[in-house]
DNA sequence: CGGGATCCGCATCGATACTG
DNA sequence: CAGTATCGATGCGGATCCCG
């Protein structure tokens, strides 16, 4: 009746090919995204840049809880991925601008969908987080 | 010619909307979703019952590199959040069983196109940073 | 303005040993 | 089998100071 597999299914099927990676993180496609954009901010500068090209100050000013230090740490990062450009004006002061590169963008697709989901189902999630902690 | 708005576009015009949860992680659905499945594991967890139930042995398996701490320390935390079932049959020896709740079953959409994305760009991953580690 | 360098606390995680 | 408890390393990430 669905004209694909259900999701859960397919990513089931999914799962079970990762094995043939030993779990290696530079060969795994999953557990390489994982390590590069699964930690706390990368997800953030990344839709931040997605409303188009920012400057170093502008994003810090955009993700208030960020230091300077971890801002630097994963636009590197990003950029080293390919997901980001940075672009040096030899000012005085100097202007440097980052921005999504055609795989940056290509990205958000997928981030949307999960993202969409988070904002439908964050109801259902604190539900359960309470009745958890009434059981207990 | 889109029928819909482009994904970054869409993307960028979310990330606005955040900044009204003053970035409060347990009223921002994202910054949320991210603490909680953001780890190195749950995803891993989440994809290994995504092919059906699986036991607590039969999970430490399927991710080999895996302990038992952080994987009883996951699975208690998926529980909670409302995205696993878990099942316990007072037998000696117990056996216990974890299964995809509604709510984790409809996270596997979502999750799947994000694991797809990863495996057709890994390559274009790969050879950005190879790039960047020659200009250096 | 856009970082780099350094110091350091704190949480995370792995290894090991033990239990019902 | 399916955990819990404890310990210890490591490394993330914040704060601060400095620089071109």
């Amino acid at each position: 009746m669905a004209q694909e597999l259900e999701p859960h299914r397919a990513l089931g099927e999914k799962f079970e090919s990762w094995i043939k990676f030993d779990f290696d993180a530079t060969r795994c496609p999953v557990r390489n995204l994982l390590d590069h954009i699964g930690d706390r901010w990368s997800i953030l500068i990344l839709s931040a840049l997605a409303g188009g090209p920012k400057r170093f100050s502008a994003l810090a000013r955009a993700v208030p809880d960020i230091s300077k230090r971890m801002l630097t740490q994963t636009l590197r990062r990003l950029q080293s991925d390919g997901f980001i450009d940075r672009d040096v004006q030899p000012t005085v002061p100097p202007q440097v601008t980052y921005s999504l590169t055609p795989l940056g963008k290509s990205l958000a697709g997928p981030l949307l969908g999960l993202i969409e989901w988070a904002e439908t189902n964050f109801a259902s999630v604190v539900e359960a987080r309470a009745k958890m902690a009434e059981a207990a």
